[in-house]
DNA sequence: AAGACGTGGCT
DNA sequence: TAGCCAAGTCT
C-alpha cells in the first residue's frame, strides 16, 4: 500500500508543518522551555506537571530550582526538606520520587541526568511520559513525547474522533511516532507543539477551533465536529469525604508543624471519621510520607 | 491491571 | 455549582 503510506506521510509533515510554524510564534514563554536550563531543571518540571496545570507549577519549580539546583543539592536534603517544598502541588509522593531520583542519580549517574532512555525509565517517578519528555527537551533526541493533550489533538485532527480512547502506550507512542519530523530539532518543536495545542486550543471542553492553526487540516472538523461517542474512560472518584483527603490534611498539618513532630493524638484530632483519620496515618507512613516513633508522627527524615 | 493517588482551575 | 479535568505513575 505504498499509495496510502505516501498520502499519509505527506499529511502528516503538513500536519507537524503548519503545528510548528503556529508554536514558534504563539508558544507560551515557559521557564523551563528556557534555552539554558538544566535537564535537572527539566525533570524536575516534569514531575511536577504530571497531572498539575502549568500555572500551579510554575511558581513551585522557580522555589524548587533555586533551592536546589542540582540532583546532589536535593540529594543532600532530608526528604522532609522536598515534602515541605512541594507544599500544596497534589500528589505528594512526587516530591519522595524526586528526592529518590536525585539520590540515584547522584549515585549512578555521577550526578548527571542520565539521558538513556533505559536509564530515566529506571528513575523513581518516571514512566513512559516522563522520560521521553527530558530526553526530547533536555537533551533534543528524538522521541515521540505523548500526553493527554497529545493524545486528544491526534484523536481529533487525525483520527476525526471527539476525545482519545482509554491510554495505550505502544498504540499511543506508534500513532505520534507516524507524524514525528524526521529532524530532530523539528521532532522536538512538534513535541511541544502538540502538546501546547492540546492545552491551550484543542482543550478538553471547549476547544478553539476558530484560530486553531490546523483546523483546515482536522479530521475531526471536516466530519462536521461529531459529539463524543466513546464512554468516559474512567470517572474520578469524589474528592469531598475521600481517603485522600484526609491523607491531605494529616500532611498538611505534618508540614506546618515542621521540623517538630506531632503527638498522634494532636493529628487531626477532630477529624468527623477516625477511622479514616487512621487508614490515613497508616497509609502516609506506608508511603513513607510520615514517620512514627514514639507517639509521634512527623515528615520523613 | 484496575484503582489509588491531591489539589485547584474551569465551565 | 457540581462535576469534569489536569504535561502520569505505581502497585
Amino acid at each position: 500500500m505504498p499509495t496510502t503510506a505516501t498520502t499519509i506521510d505527506a499529511h502528516a509533515v503538513a500536519f507537524a508543518a503548519r503545528a510548528n510554524a503556529w508554536f514558534a510564534d504563539a508558544a507560551r514563554p515557559l521557564p523551563w522551555r528556557a534555552a539554558d536550563v538544566s535537564p535537572w531543571a527539566v525533570l524536575v518540571s516534569e514531575l511536577m506537571l504530571q497531572q498539575t496545570q502549568v500555572a500551579r507549577v510554575q511558581p513551585k519549580w522557580e522555589a524548587w530550582i533555586e533551592r536546589w539546583p542540582t540532583p546532589a543539592a536535593l540529594a543532600s536534603s532530608p526528604p522532609a526538606d522536598a515534602v515541605r517544598a512541594w507544599d500544596r502541588l497534589g500528589y505528594p509522593r512526587r516530591a519522595l520520587w524526586l528526592h529518590a531520583a536525585a539520590t540515584e542519580i547522584v549515585e549512578r549517574h555521577g550526578g548527571e541526568v542520565p539521558r538513556d532512555l533505559d536509564a530515566l525509565l529506571a528513575l523513581k517517578g518516571v514512566g513512559p511520559y516522563t522520560a521521553r519528555a527530558v530526553a526530547a527537551f533536555a537533551f533534543g533526541d528524538r522521541h515521540p513525547v505523548v500526553d493527554t493533550n497529545t493524545r486528544r489533538v491526534i484523536a481529533r485532527a487525525i483520527e476525526g474522533r471527539a476525545s482519545a480512547g482509554a491510554p495505550s502506550p505502544a498504540r499511543d507512542l506508534a500513532a505520534m511516532a507516524a507524524l514525528l519530523p524526521r529532524d530532530p530539532a523539528d521532532a522536538r518543536a512538534f513535541n511541544a507543539g502538540a502538546m501546547e495545542l492540546g492545552a491551550v486550543v484543542c482543550t478538553a471542553r471547549a476547544p478553539q477551533c476558530d484560530g486553531c492553526p490546523v483546523a483546515d487540516l482536522c479530521a475531526w472538523r471536516a466530519a462536521g465536529s461529531p459529539p463524543d461517542d466513546a464512554p468516559r474512560v474512567r470517572t474520578q472518584a469524589r474528592y469531598e469525604g475521600s481517603d485522600r483527603q484526609a491523607r491531605g490534611a494529616v500532611l498538611k498539618s505534618l508540614r506546618d508543624a515542621a521540623p517538630l513532630a506531632v503527638p498522634l493524638d494532636e493529628v487531626l484530632p477532630e477529624w468527623p471519621d477516625p477511622a479514616q483519620r487512621e487508614r490515613a496515618i497508616a497509609s502516609l507512613i506506608s508511603d513513607g510520607l510520615a514517620e512514627a516513633s514514639d507517639g509521634v508522627l512527623a515528615l520523613p527524615g
